[in-house]
DNA sequence: TTGAAAGCGCTAACAC
DNA sequence: GTGTTAGCGCTTTCAA
């Protein structure tokens, strides 16, 4: 079965592949009667156009390239839900890459993408310095957002959440309801997720008195470092567990609860991100949650919305908010 | 910055098009020297070829589309993964839609992908009836795999795991462990692994002894049912709660811990999938692991060798393993 | 407002 | 082996 093309549908309704395609595509004025016939007969003949040639001609894919470092991480599937629902909102195709966390298949990826002619990139760099290169030479062929992670200043567009509000949230939280000696799980290296979070916590921790900014630990952002983390710390007996992100704090929880301490009553344990597992954690977690529809639509609002000719690049910082659960609960104390 | 066509490199090599176009896309024989001259010239000027461009002439954009339910499904991000890797290993790209559970979102992005001449669809169909007519469509137009859930019989290829091995594993485990009174929390409707998990359990659920097969409760897939599931369940005594996926046993392992069960004492649970919350539930659960890896290369290897003019489809399944953890230890008991 | 014609950048016939 | 030529299906000049 042949597909049905323009010229079909021109000579269907007697009228030419022009006139077809600008009622089709909406480009020009056209006459009202021609317009209904055209439409009709294209109907009829279950007329669908053929994007790839579209593209071709127009030089607009109408589809934007997204790429991730791990899918699998907890975090991205919902932010890249959102992304996609709101990229076909607005018509255009999602192309996803996932680069298992390294710079030199980002890079690669990024260039099969643009290959295809995407109209534009998004983009959640692996890794803060590695990625940077590959990312300028895009930015200067696409429109490119840079989403959740940056990658040094000036690069591109970019969004993602207020990391030193988000901690902020917390040690207010932790402070008001009487904790007194928290200490850091974060993530070493230079992510600027792990930086800024580790600098909001020491800012915000002298709060604490003199003594309390207690003991940071660094090192990844999985499971397996909150649980040896706590190792560390817990002979120190702190009053409050703060972690990077979510994944940390469960590994933290994990490891509380095997040492025998009482969580919240003895130690409160909060995380990062408001991942699904945080509110199935036992106990569930308290967490700054990610405005992840937000960042998707003002994501694809920068992608949209750019200034003509303007080369300053504009950075979004949105306001987390602060979730609190049974993990930092003060009535049991 | 004028993009560098085929033309641009004809004319720095001193050949046609054509010649360049055969060495570049390697599809006939060249000289060796011409290849040679040509292979330099285009990387002295940085050629990328314009996929877009090719697509429109070759027919095979080299894309495929992945449909999938919701990617915030803790079981598809590991998928979408080893997918994404495997195609991208042999050069096709991956034109992702997200279709929230809705089969009329699924069939509009299909139509979209089409539209955009994807070479191949891999469908996780969202729903066993209502996805039918739109998958049918489209595999008339395109090679379509079918991917972990089923879509009515002989409607296209697909790839699944063997649901019924998995669940004998875990009964054969419960058996053999010890456990005599096993009960069933699975999921209600047609999806073909809600269908074939739950008649494997009451299979085989009968080698437990006449009064065994115990009860059985329906709803969905998800840790809130897992958790209501336990109250009703929960007062008969079952000394096994067998789960048809991993969420609704986090659910009711919850429960179970709140009503103060002993667990794996005194009851066993189980799950299946082995998403990445299995090892990290507390106990950690027992469950069945999907062979993702394998789920993803037999699907693209579908994909790819088509028997040529072959009307009938194929039906692979793939044989799960059971991974024993805490949730059904016998030690304890 | 509409039509004719010229391509977008590439590959596939068909010559030589 | 290599060049010439004709499109893939569409959009966009340019005239009318």
């Amino acid at each position: 079965m042949a597909e049905v093309t323009l010229k079909d549908v021109a000579r269907a309704s007697g009228c030419s592949v022009a006139t077809v395609s600008r009622v089709l595509a909406g480009t020009r004025p056209v006459g009202a009667e021609t317009a209904r016939t055209v439409r009709e007969a294209a109907a009829r003949l279950g007329y669908r156009p053929n994007q790839v040639a579209r593209a071709l001609r127009s030089r607009s894919t109408g589809t934007v390239g997204l790429v991730l470092p791990q899918i699998t991480n907890p975090f991205f599937p919902s932010l890249v839900r959102e992304l996609e629902h709101a990229l076909h909102a607005e018509g255009r195709a999602v192309l996803l890459a996932d680069c298992d966390d390294d710079p030199l298949t980002e890079a690669a990826r990024i260039g099969a993408l643009l290959d295809r002619q995407v109209d534009a990139l998004l983009l959640i760099p692996a890794d803060e310095h590695h990625s940077r290169d590959a990312v300028l030479e895009a930015a200067a062929r696409v429109p490119l957002v840079l989403l959740d992670r940056g990658c040094g200043p000036g690069v591109a567009d970019s969004v993602a959440v207020d990391n030193a509000a988000g901690t902020a949230l917390v040690l207010e939280h932790l402070a008001a309801t009487g904790r007194r000696r928290p200490c850091f799980i974060g993530a070493a290296g230079t992510a600027s997720t792990a930086v800024e979070r580790r600098v909001a916590y020491e800012t915000g921790a002298a709060a604490f008195g003199p003594q309390a900014p207690g003991r940071t630990e660094l090192g990844d952002f999985s499971v397996a470092w909150g649980r040896a983390a706590v190792d560390r710390l817990w002979p120190a007996r702190p009053d409050a567990v703060v972690c990077a992100n979510d994944l940390i704090a469960v590994g933290a929880l994990q490891r509380l609860r095997q040492l025998g301490a009482d969580v919240p009553g003895e130690v409160a344990v909060t995380g990062f991100d408001d991942i699904p597992l945080a509110g199935l954690a036992d106990p569930a977690l308290t967490t700054v949650r990610q405005p992840v529809p937000e960042l998707a639509a003002e994501a694809t609002r920068l992608l949209t919305h750019r200034p003509a000719g303007s080369a300053s690049r504009r950075t979004v910082r949105l306001t987390p908010e602060l979730v609190v659960r049974a993990s930092s609960a003060e009535g049991s104390r």
